[in-house]
DNA sequence: TATCTAGTTTAAAATCATTCTAAAGAGCCT
DNA sequence: AGGCTCTTTAGAATGATTTTAAACTAGATA
């Protein structure tokens, strides 16, 4: 319900406004994805509400940062955000711009290189570029 | 020499201009470097040259599709271009967008999932975020 | 419940890397 | 040299994202 959704700002530390709310519904409810600040934009449209495109932008970077979604870097031409956090991969084919997730138990990282020093490791990600066949 | 340029654009179906060898000069001596659109075009200004923005982005952009460079994917603020196309991957420590090369003897990838049905492996990209301990 | 204030949202303007355009210029083959 | 195509150029255009300043609201307080 709704009240759930609002406790889960909370906690992230996140006022529960209504834009922040009707946004983590749509994105937090479990399901695994990919959006784009216009994907998401169309849904908020679809389901009938509006949100100003700046704070579209917004809450998706403050999600972010929260860590209620992740970023994905796979080309510079705009934002992909997962509302997977869980520690996956990708495979990605730039012929369409489609993103794939990797099963997560397909085991991949045998080993990782130590830490510059003074720093440590905060994410790891791993994209695997893909292409048909016939090309 | 200039002449070893202009033969290394020919095989890579590069017709040799001025322009492309001044850059091949700068960017292909061997040296193992991340170059933006940005630090390139001051580059070529501290050699005394100039040479156009747009050609700028066309140079880096046909050097990539010719793979005499590779571009890198940590942010998607702006390109960067790795002058090493050898198989390796990168640390990136976001505080101060700082990317670091990491040795290609750290051995990393134990297995890769196989590639989805129809589709082969181009390329893996694995990029280790990093922070300073104290922060 | 009325009030207050800091945090938010808004629409619109601004930013900024990158691409596009149309015209001028330069390889390179004959 | 002539010519044809590919390139470069400066500047305009694009498009995602951020910023702006003003209007609004969550939530704490009285």
């Amino acid at each position: 319900p709704k009240a759930h959704f609002a406790e889960k700002l909370r906690l992230a530390g996140l006022r529960p406004t209504r834009q922040r709310v009707a946004i983590a519904t749509l994105l937090l409810d479990g399901r695994h994805r990919h959006v784009t600040a216009d994907s998401l934009t169309e849904e908020i449209t679809a389901a009938g509400l509006h949100v100003s495109g700046g704070t579209v932008y917004n809450t998706l970077n403050q999600f972010t940062e929260a860590g209620l979604l992740r970023r994905v870097m796979v080309h510079n031409d705009y934002s992909l955000f997962d509302t997977n956090t869980d520690h996956h991969h990708h495979f990605y084919k730039a012929e369409n711009d489609q993103l794939v997730d990797i099963p997560h138990d397909d085991v991949i990282l045998a080993q990782l290189p130590a830490a510059p020093d003074g720093h440590e490791i905060k994410a790891v990600d791993v994209v695997i570029h893909i292409q048909s066949k016939n090309s």
